[in-house]
DNA sequence: GACCAGGCACATC
DNA sequence: GATGTGCATGGT
């Protein structure tokens, strides 16, 4: 039941758009250091902070490291929130180094289930945040959730409000395979269509989904 | 000028 | 456990 949903929505967005090909990075570290940025940020300005680290040639785990943090933030501002998400990314480069050597290749081995718990101990990184480098930075089969799936699945009546991330992610998990591609693509679409269509307060005139049964209703975190 | 954006941690009740 | 607030730039 759910799964036809599931599938006949994923069906009507990739239709529509097409493949997204995200993220849009071009190495894990890269992706990674976006995953932070984006933190309730529009990534148009994610893009301008990034290039600011990429013409300084921080874009390497010890380089950014051992990059002041005042000068991390300065180099992130276009992104917002930049002197706590520069101590952000410092959180998680620590990580890296102190417990992989600052290579991401000597996460391939540890469980994805550990690995996503690692990732939420480390201060700044959330729910959305860690699962955004499993899957999209470490090619891990865990669905994304995000504002805009919230209000998605709640127009489209997916789940019953209120409820939480982990509720949310259940629903896709449970319910399609568990295949890393299909969670990349998904996710990517949800985003694309609700930038577009379902903003808050936006009506869904031209929306991919209009068409199948939607309601009113809404939920963020 | 208000509202929003691919959140999260922390304070307070 | 639920709810409120600070963090901040840039596009619409």
């Amino acid at each position: 039941m759910l799964r036809e949903q599931l599938i006949e929505i994923y069906n009507s967005l990739l239709e529509r758009f097409g493949p997204q090909h995200w993220w849009p990075g071009e190495t894990p570290i890269e992706i990674i250091i976006g995953a932070i940025l984006t933190q309730n940020t529009s990534f148009s300005n994610v893009e301008k902070a990034i290039h600011n680290l990429k013409s300084q040639n921080l874009l390497s785990p010890e380089k950014l490291y051992n990059t002041e943090t005042e000068k991390i933030a300065e180099l992130i501002r276009p992104a917002g929130y930049f002197n706590i998400k520069a101590k952000r990314l410092k959180n998680l480069l620590n990580w890296l180094l102190e417990n992989y050597q600052g290579r991401l290749e000597n996460l391939e081995p540890v469980d994805t289930t550990q690995l996503r718990e690692q990732l939420l101990g480390i201060s700044g990184i959330g729910a959305e945040t860690a699962d955004s480098i499993l899957l999209y930075a470490l090619q891990r089969p865990v669905f994304v959730v995000d504002a805009y799936t919230a209000r998605i699945a709640t127009r489209h009546n997916l789940i019953e409000p209120p409820f939480d991330y982990f509720q949310l992610q259940s629903i896709f998990q449970n319910n399609l395979s568990e295949d890393v591609q299909l969670f990349n693509e998904y996710h990517a679409l949800i985003v694309r269509c609700g930038k577009e269509y379902c903003r808050p307060k936006a009506r869904c005139a031209g929306c991919p989904l209009e068409k199948l049964p939607h309601n009113i209703k809404e939920q963020s975190f």
